[in-house]
DNA sequence: GGTTCTATTGACATTTTTGTCGGTAACTCT
DNA sequence: AGAGTTACCGACAAAAATGTCAATAGAACC
């Protein structure tokens, strides 16, 4: 009875950074930064450990790849809700948009990693995307740069808070989960159909 | 020349502990949760990592009361806000001081790191806290607990939300720093207005 | 001064995590 | 089939981080 050497997958360069980073964004939405090593990320991949930074270099590498992509992920989801319909239900939309990109997509763990360990720096992504929104259906509804970013920058960040805290805290105080949510889209609705309306 | 061993400080218990709290602190909200390491902590309050350890065991029980120690910082902070002023200026201030509390003190990075580590379930003192706003002066302005309890959750889901990124996001789009900040408070504050006032 | 208590520490031990290297195997191309 | 390329892995090495322990030194009390 000889051991037998476990068969081999090979991947392209580009599916097995795929696969690596897909384990490593399950573990980061999991447990946390804390729980992305290398080893459990190899793990969850189905390869050693090795492998990884064959492909990465250092845990850093992954780390950055890791970023790199969901924001990649985030920005894309949120700017495929621009579509030219009627004001109101696209008012809607956004925002639904927005705060689905924020909290099931893990948009705002995702944020809020960035934002502890400070690589907030080039994110040259969501500007872009942020100036196309204002240059885009905002400005087509005749609001004002201005007041656009400004809007923007609200929503932005309550879907923010929303989709990182929103949950716990409306168990915390005995509400059903989505709570926070309904309550935060109703808010957010009415804000804006006021501030667009002046 | 014999090598002088260097003056110890020994200190209360209370007092030591507290000495190493702050330098944790300082830690976290500078380099975020991967920079809470043992030694620095230690480096930081100026005491080897053995006493750090004999004060709190392992590292969590330092994660673990430093949380604790946070929070209670923070609920503090915010129930400080509660004065029976005239309804308009308390308005104001309870949005300046949530968004004060969640900002400045690090407050929001300090959710965010216990959300990403899932430590959000015993966190008793804010129910609580919640429970005090909502029967106190929600219930005195004649709001109805239902509403109470949705407008509160967004206004700190938006203040988390804010108090994380809305500095970084404000720049990212070529703004100042503070505008998040002011745009937030001003939305909140007309949101709030027109919902009490139905 | 002497005694007791314990906060503090350096040195050591253990565990965890990251990184290196030579060889192997899967795939492509000729 | 044979050769070349390189993704992959096992084993080892290094570093980093956490934890243990016996001894020391402040401080309070007698």
């Amino acid at each position: 009875m000889s051991i037998e050497p476990a068969r081999r997958v090979r991947r392209s360069p580009e599916a097995a950074r795929e696969n690596i980073l897909q384990s490593a964004e399950r573990l980061l939405l999991e447990r946390g930064p804390q729980g992305l090593k290398l080893v459990e990320v190899a793990q969850g991949a189905g390869v050693s450990h090795a492998t990884v930074l064959h492909h990465f270099g250092s845990i850093d590498g992954v780390q950055t790849a890791l970023a790199e992509a969901m924001i990649r992920q985030l920005v894309a989801r949120v700017l495929a809700a621009e579509r030219p319909d009627d004001p109101e239900a696209q008012l809607e939309g956004v925002g639904q948009v927005l705060f689905d990109a924020f909290e099931s997509a893990g948009g705002a763990r995702l944020a809020a990693w960035l934002e502890l360990t400070g690589e907030t720096r080039r994110l040259t992504l969501v500007r872009e995307a942020v100036a196309e929104v204002i240059s885009g259906p905002m400005a087509q509804k005749g609001v004002d740069p201005e007041r656009a970013t400004n809007l923007i920058l609200v929503a932005v960040s309550l879907a923010m808070g929303v989709g990182l805290i929103g949950r716990s805290l409306a168990e915390l105080v005995g509400r059903p989960p989505e709570t926070t949510r309904e309550a935060a889209l109703a808010f957010l609705k009415s804000g804006l159909a006021a501030a667009i309306r002046v």
